[in-house]
DNA sequence: AAAAAAT
């Protein structure tokens, strides 16, 4: 069984710790002389390590001005006392190592190329060879509207954001992998939750879609472990005990951030373990033997897991919940509740939660903040701007005349040109039955088209969504296991075939255009059985400066409140922390009275309306 | 009522 990076380190940081200048509680601190010291019999069989397991960034400046908030030395819940109240000791104390050698972290392939195998490239070999199609990827991004972008926070003491990563200490061979994934600047979402994350909070955020969630929550986590000192795991038996933990409501969404988080952790020697159900037990079993750092899962078959006792949690440090409201909602609750509060994890406060959405109705922030401690709330809107760049149609047709309408919008867009390898379109529906007969139907009229939902095989899963990503399939006909998450580049057209109940759900589903700064489309099929959305739909599209048809308002005027469980309250910027709507409730109409220390900063966007979300303009985005 | 998530 091999091990990974963060218990080498371990291993390497109890020697340094003998040499007195550990401050940080790391492993044992029995003087040991190097490397005579016992070494467990996971990590005989490796060639001694030669070099000291000093960082990169070996102690030096934190380019930040701002004292208090510089990036703590990681693993503070652990290695010292809590940072988010007066914290002290920032200048690197708990580093590990004095050597200022400036050995960076990528010397120090924790392992991975020591062995027999190789670290596969997780950028592939076309990283440099790309061509300007791919570039445009990620510098896409529109960074001219981040200046305007609301931001709300509340919490105590939050860390001010930063505006390069350059300010954010994360470390060499994650600035590496940084430069590898073409990302230049941070996006909104990652300049204020990533040193948020690093000085150790909790946090609850929300953000657009396609603003960069996963980077958010992954960056602080890898560069956590990498400096952290933690105790020697456990080891022997077949149990593993990953340092972090990361649940998302679909397997597909799991695979898609473990394939990101590999990017991320490239050469950092910090493993990254993906499981989920559907896919053989055995193969995820053998990764998990050979060491993980960071898990992520799907909640079923981590249950699992820990049913067989093949993963503990009580050695976490983070938890990150990606589509956290879905996480928490009836579906879900219970097992994320399980996971969390009745298995092995240490206690909220103790590890380090992050949950993070696009959506954040109040009653799931209620049940969501069971799981935090002293949490930051933060909301971004209006990201660069994915309401802006999808524009929204909704089209009155009739549930006879849904497939007929289909095919013209289809046959437009062959005229136009807008279909094929380059222009995806994505397809919602209700139902599996209704998903596997409209692509049927549509393969039969000469659209080649594919499925995905939950009653196909996992194999059939991930094959349609290869064939459609690769623009052999131009069109996918998906239920809601699509609808969260899921970064397709090029679906210029998102087709909501069925409406969902839930506005929610319609602002995750049209979320899957529009993504990094390209513009994209949303067409809806709207008649009487979507009556109870008409209000919610008409006020979110009007937020969005979306052309809202005279008879959508007429139905929304007529319709009782609706639009699923969550009404947006007054149609403004829909992330707020529901702490200051319990507190204002507390205090009477104290109206000014900040309890939590709010804080609201904007740019532009809000012209003349001060600091407040009650303007025409607001976001969907809670 | 539907979808998702373990076997």
């Amino acid at each position: 069984m091999r091990s990974s990076w963060a218990d080498s380190v371990t291993n390497s940081a109890a020697d340094t710790a003998a040499a007195g200048s550990s401050a940080n509680n790391g492993a044992g601190s029995t003087s040991r002389p190097a490397r005579t010291s016992y070494v467990p019999p996971h990590l005989r069989n490796r060639p001694p390590s030669s070099e000291p397991p000093a960082p990169a960034h070996s102690g030096t400046s934190v380019s930040n001005d701002r004292p208090g908030y510089g990036v703590p030395p990681s693993g503070n819940r652990w290695g010292g006392p809590r940072s988010d109240l007066g914290r002290s000791g920032f200048g690197g104390g708990g580093r590990l190592g004095g050597g200022g050698g400036g050995s960076g972290w990528n010397n120090r392939a924790g392992g991975w190329d020591r062995g027999k195998e190789r670290e596969a490239n997780p950028f592939g070999d076309d990283v440099d060879a790309e061509p300007a199609f791919n570039e445009q990827e990620n510098t896409g991004i529109n960074f001219d509207a981040y200046e305007d972008i609301p931001v709300e926070t509340s919490g105590e003491n939050v860390p001010p954001p930063v505006n390069t990563f350059a300010e954010i200490d994360l470390g060499e061979a994650l600035n590496q992998n940084i430069k590898r994934c073409k990302y230049v600047k941070p996006t909104p979402v990652q300049r204020h939750a990533i040193p948020i994350s690093l000085a150790g909070r909790d946090l609850m955020a929300c953000a657009q879609t396609g603003s960069g969630k996963t980077a958010a929550f992954c960056f602080p986590i890898i560069s956590g472990i990498m400096n952290g000192q933690f105790a020697q795991r456990p080891h022997g038996a077949r149990t593993v005990y990953p340092l972090a933990l990361i649940l998302s409501p679909t397997r597909e969404l799991s695979c898609q951030i473990h394939e990101e988080a590999r990017k991320f952790s490239y050469q950092t020697g910090v493993r990254v373990v993906v499981a989920y159900g559907g896919a053989p037990i055995n193969q995820q079993l053998r990764d998990l033997e050979r060491g993980v750092d960071i898990l992520v899962a799907t909640p079923g078959r981590l249950v699992d897991l820990l049913e067989r006792a093949r993963v503990s949690l009580q050695m976490i440090r983070y938890l990150a919940l990606d589509e956290a409201d879905r996480m928490l909602d009836m579906g879900f609750e219970p097992q994320i509740r399980k996971i969390v509060e009745q298995m092995d994890m240490p206690p909220r406060g103790v590890r380090q939660t992050m949950l993070f959405s696009a959506t954040f109705p109040k009653e799931i922030q209620r049940l969501a903040s069971d799981f935090l401690s002293n949490y930051i709330f933060l909301a971004v809107g209006r990201v660069g701007s994915s309401t802006d760049l999808i524009v929204q149609r909704v089209e009155f047709v009739l549930e006879s005349d849904k497939r007929s309408h289909l095919m013209d919008l289809l046959h437009a867009q062959r005229a136009n040109g807008t279909h094929g390898k380059q222009a995806l379109t994505l397809v919602f529906v209700e139902t599996k039955k209704g998903a596997d007969s409209l692509e049927h139907w549509l393969c039969m009229n000469g659209f080649p088209a594919t499925t995905i939902h939950g009653d196909r095989t996992q194999q059939e899963r991930e094959q349609a969504l290869r064939s459609f990503k690769s623009g052999n399939t131009p069109i996918l006909v998906a239920t809601d296991v699509a609808a969260r998450g899921l970064d397709i580049p090029h679906v210029a057209h998102v087709v909501n075939f069925d409406l969902p109940n839930d506005i929610d759900d319609y602002v995750h589903r049209i979320g899957r255009t529009g993504r990094a700064g390209k513009t994209g489309l949303a067409t809806a099929f709207f008649n009487e059985n979507n009556s109870s959305l008409a209000r919610a739909l008409s006020e979110l599209m009007q937020e969005a400066n979306q052309e809202v048809p005279a008879w959508l308002s007429r139905y929304a005027a007529r319709s009782s409140y609706g639009g699923g469980r969550n009404r947006r309250t007054g149609g403004r910027f829909g992330g707020r922390d529901f702490r200051r709507d319990a507190a204002a409730a507390f205090s009477r109409g104290g109206g000014g009275t900040d309890y939590y220390g709010g804080n609201i900063s904007s740019g532009g966007a809000y012209g003349s309306n001060p600091g407040g979300y009650g303007g025409a303009y607001t976001s969907a985005w809670d």
